[in-house]
RNA sequence: GCCGGGGUGGCGAAAUUGGUAUACGCGAUGGUCUCAAACACCAUUGGGCGCAAGCCCGUGCGGGUUCGAGUCCCGCCCCCGGCACCA
């Protein structure tokens, strides 16, 4: 009897048989040879399911019910990421606990995924708000901490006057929050750090260890980790007893330095004038500085500001005495804060010499044009031979750097050096909704870690969140700031800051591997077996944040023992962003799609469907005008026309072996060719393409029965086949059409399809004949046809004959049995 | 400025890595079915010339290598993205 193609009652019963069933159940221990341990970035709970995780899901199910079909062990967990500001600020606005509006949102997004048909391992999920899971954040920044990886210290630190917390430079954009997009500040506080800068190097060099990672991704982090070589010098002050070092990347026109900057904030400017006049001027550049937001401070557009010192560096080079200003221009966290100005050769410098009346000194001449510091108007930063560098002048500026470093290093003034651009990672945050940070000042004590059987500390409830300026809302709860101290036993008082959630998702994906362990946070025999991850996906915003934190916790979690792989996700796959009319999809905007519509119109299979056939899983998707509709013309058309067709030959008895004719072998060198492709195109992530070719096979098959074809065994052979292929992606249509082909066990847990080698060659195949390059006549010819043979045929066709014009072919390239180029 | 990725029909996109450019799909046009419409199905669909067989042009632009270039090389243009007063 044929049905209707009733998605909605097909979706709902498969999806509740599955999870009863608990289907997608991984081993604690995988079969080492045959393990895949896939994992997309698990979702923040800000509300229901969009459509960027629809495209994100369906891509890493795919994937993940792809290589469970092909017989591996597959660990494809979930979890939620679950603390952060937004529940924050809701629970702020509705006047309730942050935990209601979260936990909320993750029944709301885990029942989505699971209509939409995710294979997760619905008994390791994680929820980083969870005590069981926080605890663990406490005990790694322990450990941090007595590595002395994890510090304290005051520094001026980014600042979101709205967000009203400090954060990573990881997490201003452009100079503003990442978050809300609020120009960021700085402001002075005493801040937690995580050392990232000691493994700079690292994380560079072993980038190239991610063989599964885009030159884009490897790039991002490369340009954010800014490594860069050059020399270290130290300047002598004079009249002060301290030296000033200074970095740079031309140490080679050491000789060109006409004055010496420091940054405004920098303690050594402070020591410098120190009871003279020029106290006054620096407090007062200083305040002018630091009201400033880091948008105007770092703008190139806006003229330079400095201010002299009164007082005087040693160039050691030279002997010479130059002049020391501060200048809105240098960083405090860039190299040493303190730099060597060279305006013949450094447009900033020069700028700044312009504006102020300094000397410029050129040292670097051009072999075709002599310029001299007078007429110079910009700075000259290019090839030719060092001039005015004492005794290194006539050498060629390209060898200049080299010579010059080890000169510097054999008179002991300087050392090659590089610098990096990362800076430490700022954990602190001035938020309630995180995991509180296990340190206690003890008046007697000073700072006390919190000793490991009192983990974990938890979160008070109760607890005002209103933001104060600087000031965690935690500090406001008394009762459970006030403490006696670990060591002595006197009073103390917690630290009162919360940290980056980001410290949560660096080292979720090993306890998905022994998600309930209550001694560890994982076991290191567990994580062994599954890690490293054999897929992420995930987003590109993450490139330079969650994505290079977790590798940096990494190389910690090696050296500390509970790991082994000093890259935690080599293969890396980022999907591109979804978009509408061009434009991130937003409420605000009006232009989004609901998945639950999708859901209710047109069902999981469709809607997965379409994400997938729309292009690469890289490439950026813009959703067409129309909205939920596209999937009505697309892929739900489709889907029915596939239920038609396993329908209409349901009830194909195989009565053994036909006589099967051309027609049939026709068909099935199809479906083998089909396979063949198809699983090329899963591996590689081509689901488009994939789709495509299914799609060739059902146009095909539809076409084999109106001609009157109807072979029981070809039919039978190629409708499993479909269902198998099409599976992963479609999951549930699959699954309903397997079972009613009678088939007792589920289809995702049959082995994928193979195929005969000999049946995807084709007996005949097109050769393609060229004169002077221009395809002239294609000729069907048999597949193992030689060369003399293709000749032959082609010199026997009236095209190719009347255009060869009645010569002889100077030349022939043969390639059989596609192709054959002659020349005349 | 430095670095990365791109540019193919009206649209989303293919092209086994040097071998029939535009698979698959959307849209469009025509047709079958229908009282009619929707659905479904079939056909056509890069541009130009031609009654036709066929010919010419065509993958951002200009050169080059090659029997043959979307693909390789040289020089440009444009778009997207990252870093950037980073010494």
């Amino acid at each position: 009897m044929e049905r209707e193609y009733d998605f909605a009652a097909i979706e709902d019963r498969w999806m509740k048989t599955w999870i009863s069933k608990k289907l997608w159940s991984a081993p604690e221990f995988p079969d080492p040879d045959r393990k895949r341990y896939l994992v997309t970035m698990y979702p923040y709970p800000s509300g229901d399911m969009h459509m960027g995780h629809v495209e994100i899901f369906s891509i890493h199910d795919s994937i993940a019910r792809f290589y469970r079909m092909q017989g591996f062990d597959v660990l494809s967990p979930i979890g939620y990421d679950a603390f952060g500001l937004p529940a924050e600020n809701a629970a702020i606005k509705r006047g309730i606990d942050p935990r209601e509006w979260t936990y909320a949102n993750i029944e709301k997004l885990h029942s989505s995924a699971q209509r939409l048909g995710c294979s997760f391992d619905w008994d390791r999920v994680i929820r980083t708000s969870d005590p069981e899971y926080y605890k663990w954040n406490q005990w790694f920044f322990l450990r941090f901490y007595e590595r002395g990886l994890a510090y304290k210290k005051e520094a001026p630190v980014n600042w979101c006057p709205n967000d009203k917390t400090v954060l990573a430079n990881e997490q201003v954009i452009a100079g503003r929050c990442e978050r809300c997009d609020t120009p960021v500040t700085k402001k002075y506080l005493a801040q937690w750090f995580f050392k990232i800068t000691d493994y700079a190097d690292r994380l560079v060099d072993e980038l190239e260890l991610n063989v599964g990672w885009s030159d884009r991704l490897k790039m991002l982090q490369t340009n954010w980790i800014g490594r860069s070589y050059g020399a270290e010098v130290e300047f002598k002050i004079d009249g002060h007893h301290e030296s000033v070092t200074v970095f740079t990347t031309r140490p080679d026109t050491l000789w060109g330095a006409t004055f010496f900057v420091l940054a405004p904030e920098h303690r050594l400017a402070e020591e410098l004038v120190r009871g003279t006049a020029k106290e006054q001027e620096l407090a007062a550049f200083r305040e002018d500085v630091a009201r400033l937001t880091e948008i105007d401070r770092t703008s190139t557009e806006r003229p330079k500001k400095g201010l002299f010192l009164g007082r005087y560096a040693i160039n050691p080079v030279n002997d010479e005495r130059i002049p020391i200003w501060v200048a809105d221009y240098a960083l405090l966290d860039y190299g040493t804060g303190a730099l060597m100005a060279v305006p013949a050769h450094d447009q900033r410098d020069f700028d700044f010499a312009r504006q102020y009346g300094l000397d410029v000194r050129v040292v670097i001449q051009p072999p075709d044009r002599p310029l001299d510091g007078a007429t110079l108007t910009e700075s000259w930063p290019h090839e030719g031979v060092m001039v005015n560098s004492g005794p290194f002048d006539g050498t060629p500026a390209s060898d200049g750097v080299e010579t010059v470093t080890k000169w510097l290093e054999e008179s002991g003034i300087g050392r090659s050096a590089k610098n990096f651009r990362l800076r430490d990672w700022l954990i602190s945050r001035q938020r309630y909704w995180g995991t509180p940070i296990p340190i206690i000042f003890c008046d007697r004590c000073g700072e006390v870690p919190v000793p490991d059987e009192n983990l974990p500390v938890e979160l008070p409830t109760g607890v005002d969140f209103t933001p104060k300026e600087g000031l965690s809302p935690l500090a406001t709860a008394e009762d459970w700031v006030n403490v006696s101290c670990p060591n002595c036993g006197g009073a103390a008082r917690r630290e009162t800051d919360t940290m980056d959630t980001f410290v949560d998702s660096s080292w979720y994906f090993h306890r998905y591997t022994d998600p309930h362990n209550d001694e560890a946070p994982f076991d290191r025999a567990k994580a062994d077996a599954w890690m490293p991850i054999d897929q992420y996906t995930g987003g590109i915003e993450h490139a330079v944040m969650h994505l290079i934190y977790a590798r940096f916790f990494q190389k910690v979690l090696v050296e500390m023992g509970l790991a082994r792989d000093p890259e935690p996700y080599p293969r890396l796959l980022n999907q591109g962003v979804i978009t509408m009319g061009g434009k991130r999809m937003s409420k605000s905007r009006g232009n989004i799609v609901e998945p639950q519509e999708a859901f209710t119109r047109y069902g999981a299979d469709a809607l997965r469907l379409y994400m997938l056939f729309s292009g690469p899983p890289e490439a950026p998707f813009d959703w067409p005008p129309e909205g939920v509709e596209a999937i009505g013309r697309v892929t739900y058309p489709w889907l029915q026309r596939v239920w038609r067709l396993c329908e209409q030959n349901r009830d194909v008895v195989n009565v053994g072996e036909f006589h099967l004719g051309p027609a049939e072998l026709a068909l099935r060198r199809h479906i083998h060719r089909t396979v063949k492709i198809v699983t090329r195109d899963y591996e590689s992530f081509s689901f488009n393409t994939a789709i495509a070719r299914l799609m060739e096979l059902v146009n095909n098959a539809h076409r084999y029965r109106e001609v009157g074809g109807g072979h029981p065994g070809v039919m039978k052979e190629l409708i499993e086949t479909l269902l198998k292929l099409l599976a992963p992606m479609a999951p549930y249509l699959a699954e309903e059409q397997w079972h009613r082909l009678g088939h007792e066990s589920s289809i995702h847990l049959e082995p994928w399809p193979t195929f005969d080698e000999e049946l995807t060659k084709e007996s005949t195949v097109t050769m393609v004949v060229q004169v002077n390059g221009k395809v002239r006549d294609t000729i069907d010819v048999p597949a193992d046809i030689s060369e003399e043979e293709m000749l032959q045929r082609a010199l026997a066709s009236d095209k190719i004959r009347s255009h060869l014009d009645g010569g002889e072919p100077s030349k022939v390239v043969a390639k059989p049995p596609k192709l054959l180029s002659l020349v005349v």
